[in-house]
DNA sequence: CTATATGCAAAACCTTTGCACGATA
DNA sequence: TATCGTGCAAAGGTTTTGCATATAG
């Protein structure tokens, strides 16, 4: 089922003069296993227990090469560090990530991406990752009383 | 002009049992001051150019004090650190950033806020502060050939 | 055969933290 | 006077880089 996104990286890669190799390949089919988001050091441990011997600078190298060719999008940063998500085959959607407990909804409406879109052609603007996050806090947080972390509870 | 929030903010951090010390209004009032955007390396050489010698540190403990009262917010990453904006009496927007010149530009749509305020409301979400951005690659960076900067120039 | 990629170790960098001192309420 | 904030220096942790080796085209 990734042979079609295979190929067109080959494609993507060659195009650009860079070579394939079977570390690139084996990131993107890892990544293109996951569901969902995920982060460098969860990609790495993947690769790993897949017996993959693929070092983390390499992993870094390659991301933006994904992103460039659209098939992945860093969406947040939560706790020092990026956090990534396929975007193939997915609807665009819109991000509302708690501050107090990470937890992240999607939210997904095509007017919105009718939206952007038009905003896009007008600037002309080559859109390659899209970012729409609403940071604050969740109901059950503020249920709870909890505030920004840094600070804890509010008084 | 600035005596409003100045005020506001004096009431947040009372209400939170903190201090008001003249770090903190000094920050805020530079931040103020700033039009667009800004990162904490800029605001800090600016402060000190006005012989504020305010640390670093504690500009990083100040930051999530002005996000949480709604001053500010963390718009996006660029080159490894974090870039904010004032939010005060600025209309939500949506950024377009092009990943190889780190160019901004902004869209402002009632219609996006629309958006974005039904969502919150339906999933009980208080928005803190708000990320709209798309990355990609700019009409100019696009005419000259670039593409993502650390791969250069597209061969 | 040449250009590019990998892995390791180390560097770089932003951001956070411990601690002693100083300021606020 | 007790609590909280500041500044310094150092730590922490992610991401990047230099370099020698390996591999793709």
């Amino acid at each position: 089922m990734f042979e079609e996104i295979l190929k067109d990286f080959k494609d993507f890669i060659r195009k650009k003069g860079l070579k394939y190799t079977s570390e690139r390949e084996e990131i993107l089919e890892e990544i293109l296993s996951i569901d969902g988001h995920f982060d460098v050091e969860e990609l790495y441990q993947r690769l790993r227990q897949k017996n993959k011997k693929i070092s983390k600078p390499s992993i870094y190298r390659s991301l933006p090469l994904f992103i460039e060719a659209g098939y992945i999008q860093e969406v947040y940063r939560h706790e020092g560090h990026s956090h990534y998500e396929v975007t193939i085959n997915k609807t665009p959607h819109l991000h509302f990530i708690c501050l107090c407990c990470g937890k992240v909804e999607e939210i997904i409406d095509p007017e919105l991406e009718r939206l952007i879109r038009t905003k896009e052609a007008e600037k002309g603007f080559k859109l390659l990752t899209y970012h729409l996050e609403s940071f604050g806090i969740c109901e059950t947080c503020q249920k709870v009383g909890n505030y920004h972390p840094r600070y804890g509870r509010k008084g």
